[in-house]
DNA sequence: TTCTGACGGATTGTATACAATGATGCAGTC
DNA sequence: GACTGCATCATTGTATACAATCCGTCAGAA
């Protein structure tokens, strides 16, 4: 577990900041925020019952992720992400993903494996009974847990940031039953791939996953 | 140019907020603070002739950059990046680096490619002088042109990121006079790709020059 | 001796006060 | 009517005060 999954379950869960982080968050990525709203410390604060600190340290933050543009003494302002980021952020994790795989067959554990296998078991019958909310979270699963076999704390901490920006899109595209279908049988393929430890075809299939996906946004006029 | 270039040019440089997480993160990277060693908010504060609240921002970034480790109620540490972090930074690197060096041959203007002509150029100049620390720099603006070229917003925040991570290792392998003029040649060769707007060669040399500097560095025991 | 628990100091978490900066609107001038 | 400059207000930047938490210490009992 990296430091950053650390830091989340402690600071970023029990604390105010952290709350106010996460919520901020949310509401960017699911579009409560118009692009380019501006963000102000006080009304923030007190929609949230908390004081101006608090919210200027999650501003802060949120800059950093280059979710929020600050504008020094004026202001804090949505950024957002826009198609074009969508598209760059999905062909850069073709080749993360890729990358994680691969290291996943060097490092995974028969629990990790176990429990993948479990995941994509799951996912069959809620991709059957188009249960759509439980096939998002049961695909948040799997990749998290390649995140974790992958055995390294950079490559996790930034896929694991990339699938969160593009949760609210993937929520879109799963809602499709062949695309949850397609995915879950790719999502299989790679499972098997890692458990006869193939890199190179562990890597080659969580690339194409990716690019699939890209193909499957493109299709639905979702990002550009 | 990105968001956090924009912000980096204002709030970093000219509030106390960012001068304190520019100060700390430079520190953290040349090994001024060793691993572990807590960051006292006031201790930090009082070195540098400010309150604790930009001190406390400053950290709470360093965090989501995940140089430094917070634990709530207790206090900051130092995250560092070990060795085994920064062979993974150079092996992502190694993809991200060829994708945009592909995303540039389809986005670079005349004037950018004379400008990465022009840094060559004068690089080659002062590889024959051994001037070590034009060449590190000259080395930072080709990777740095490249980065603004590939018209990823998403893509050039990531590499400028990790680029700055390795800055301190990359001081030392190009210390080598030997490295030091391959690289550059390595660097021309890929400038000369982009010229022919011929991505798939861009992206393998580029690929290849990143891996070119992994071996340096398994050669140097920098790492690993 | 070793364990337990309460106390006190140190440090962080949050709220708020004050300073500095930028936006807005209006009066006065051309 | 359009523009300039000042006054006012809103908002951010920073400092500080107070509350909550943690950690080490030390006394006392087993």
């Amino acid at each position: 577990m990296n430091n950053r999954t650390f830091s989340e379950e402690n600071a970023d869960k029990y604390s105010l900041r952290g709350m106010v982080f996460n919520k901020i968050r949310e509401d960017i990525l699911s579009g409560k925020y118009a692009v380019n709203e501006e963000l102000k410390e006080i009304s923030i604060g007190r929609d949230l019952g908390v004081s101006r600190t608090p919210v200027r340290e999650a501003l802060r933050q949120l800059e950093l992720e280059g979710l929020v543009k600050i504008i020094p003494n004026k202001g804090a302002y949505v950024a957002g992400i826009s198609n074009k980021d969508i598209h760059d952020i999905y062909t850069i994790r073709s080749y993360l993903e890729g990358l994680c795989a691969r290291w996943a067959c060097e490092n995974i554990t028969k629990e990790q494996l176990d429990e993948i296998e479990e995941v994509i078991y799951l996912s069959e019958f809620h991709v059957k009974k188009q249960h759509f909310e439980q096939i998002v979270e049961l695909d948040t699963r799997f990749h998290e847990l390649l995140y974790a076999a992958c055995g390294s704390k950079i490559l996790g901490h930034l896929l694991r940031d990339y699938h969160q920006y593009v949760h609210s899109i993937r929520k879109v595209t799963l809602s499709e039953p062949e695309r949850a279908r397609k995915s879950n049988a790719e999502h299989s393929a790679i499972l098997e791939a890692i458990r006869n430890r193939d890199g190179e075809k562990a890597e080659k299939l969580a690339h194409e996953h990716i690019i699939c996906a890209i193909d499957n946004i493109i299709l639905h006029n979702l990002a550009q």
